[in-house]
DNA sequence: ATGCGCAATGTAAGCGCTTACAAATGAGAT
DNA sequence: ATCTCATTTGTAAGCGCTTACATTGCGCAT
């Protein structure tokens, strides 16, 4: 049993430095003026006793605890990883701390995960993709808590949002695609139900399908989840049906490496025997052989900007500018024309 | 300028339910013994007011927070995500919530971090590796917070872990190099500077050697951050030196990575003239061809043990057991036999 | 009826911080 | 010296919650 160690708080920094706790607030608050005097003799005595201040008094007295919080699908892949690192590095900077957690794709866990960051006073919040319930927006804007949307088109009447058109990225895959002479195309989606992302790249394809004068109703697709090992699986099963497609395409690049994987295994060369592509150019793509092609999506970018505009909104310096990213196609061997 | 909007409190929630705040508050923490007739009132008021508990006031009234921190070295890469991903898996059935941030290998953030979790009330701390301050280790043992080591071999002396022995570990794959034949060895490694793990496995790679009766201080060393594209740098840098190793030992397969794909566009085969090997048996390591033969680390035991032992340590179950994890040697194409 | 013991509830004192407001201090101006 | 005003400092009231302790109410034996 041994004592509790006593932690120094502010009161124990004030009597130290022989001033009130106000003057020890303003002094770490940097706010306001604190005579030079006062200021060295605080700051000399936060040293000494190795004071940290406790955000959960701070917060609660101030209203804001400088803590944004970030719900991301998964941390298992490497998907939001560049974007979430780009975001924390771009809050740090303006003073924020960054708290990450991971829904695994799942709606209930979600808003599980948005109600624990808003109980902990989080000072703004950042969702990916719009789809879930009316209800999570509803909540969060009676709890007065900013949030911004990542990964998808502006939806403003929901929420503003730094990301970019999925459709309209992976329609002008699909337009090369069909323009390359391929017709038959399979496509492995990650699981549609409640990720908006996933269905505008579906549709994106079947659009494309369309303007080529294609019935989009022919195409293939399998929905899997997101693990690689599951690409592969969905793409034996598309090259076991009776149509071969002579081109996958796949809703992310984590499914494509699988199946490109697959295709070695099944003594299938790519892009000879069947191109393959991808989404969201992650490192990966590089990596394997045939590179992958994919579309670009700058993901980096978008999480120095959604810091930017979620802090604004924080600050009230805005009431929500959204901001629509370009991607781009990434042309690489794993796709070939036809004949 | 709107109105703040009014979010419920505890208080609130006890007039709706005709309660006293203290019943409320019994209710939510399921705690001690309240009438049903009282618990249906109150999860009704809870239900019509969307009421959420305000964490900071909790914890400071109550001491405890359920909130673990975990500190890695980089969110960018995979290396820790699935490790990290299974922590929290287990600490969410045990009812903690994870915060995780990065320090970039820094350790000045780190530390920055670790008070940062402190000041939040973490109930307890994950960290990697053992390559820190003492003044931070005696900071935490002050301030009273748990922590617990991950990835490396347990020191007591410091605090309690949950890892393996990376020199062991690499020492063995080293073995089986020298033993196919190979004596001329490159490594690449990761910054060794304020890392042990790195450390440790390049002594792992050196005492092999010794064992094997080769002079440790030949081999080529190259350091470089862990990035695909910097292994394959370090490749190239390797390989253009006047005397071109049989096999280049890779401190973790991000770099081994980066070195298989350099050495491709270099026009080298691997393992034909060149064997690589890399360490910790990413998904990574079986996406790219050759597949690579890898040290294999129990990523996902580790977590979850680690968030058992951590949980333990909180509640004072135990006074913090080590825990020692065996990794174990994957044979894949990227390595042959000399001759 | 009365008293006892226990379960359920209420009362109120903090937890460590910020900040509105009041008080004190000091530099000029008279 | 005295007064004014601006600057710096102190006082104290919360912020929303938990929990020790006090109080209430009830069933049961007497």
């Amino acid at each position: 049993m041994t004592v509790d160690p006593q932690i120094p708080t502010l009161d124990d920094v004030a009597k130290a430095a022989g001033v009130s706790t106000a003057t020890v607030s303003r002094c770490l608050n940097a706010t306001d003026k604190v005579s030079d005097r006062a200021r060295t003799k605080v700051m000399q005595a936060v040293e000494t006793l190795g004071y940290t201040p406790n955000f959960g008094a701070r917060g609660m007295a101030a209203k804001r605890t400088f803590t944004i919080g970030a719900i991301i699908p998964t941390m298992e892949n490497a998907i939001f990883a560049r974007a979430i690192q780009a975001f924390q590095e771009s809050l740090h900077e303006k003073g924020y701390t960054l708290l990450v957690s991971s829904s695994a794709y799942r709606a209930d866990l979600e808003a599980e995960q948005i109600r624990a960051l808003v109980a902990r006073g989080a000072d703004g919040i950042l969702l990916i993709g719009y789809a879930r319930d009316q209800e999570m927006y509803d909540y969060l804007k009676r709890r007065g808590v900013p949030t911004l949307v990542a990964w998808a088109s502006p939806q403003e009447a929901l929420a503003p949002a730094v990301g970019f058109d999925n459709r309209a990225a992976i329609f002008a895959l699909a337009d090369k695609v069909l323009s390359m002479g391929h017709r038959e195309i399979g496509f492995i989606s990650t699981v549609l139900q409640g990720n908006d992302r996933a269905a505008e790249r579906l549709k994106g394809v079947r659009d494309a399908l369309v303007a080529h004068g294609v019935d989009p109703e022919e195409m293939q697709v399998v929905e899997t989840t997101n693990v690689l090992e599951n690409g592969g699986h969905a793409f034996a099963k598309i090259m076991q049906g009776s149509r071969r497609p002579s081109v996958v395409m796949c809703g992310n690049d984590v499914l494509a490496v699988g199946a490109v994987q697959r295709a070695h295994e099944m003594g299938l060369r790519v892009p000879e025997d069947v191109s393959i592509t991808g989404f969201d150019d992650m490192e990966l793509a590089c990596v394997i052989t045939p590179k992958l092609t994919t579309v670009h999506v700058p993901h980096r970018e978008m999480g120095s900007r959604a810091a930017v505009e979620l802090v604004r909104l924080v600050e009230k310096e805005s009431t929500g500018v959204s901001v629509e990213l370009d991607s781009s196609l990434r042309m690489r061997a794993s796709l070939r024309a036809l004949d």
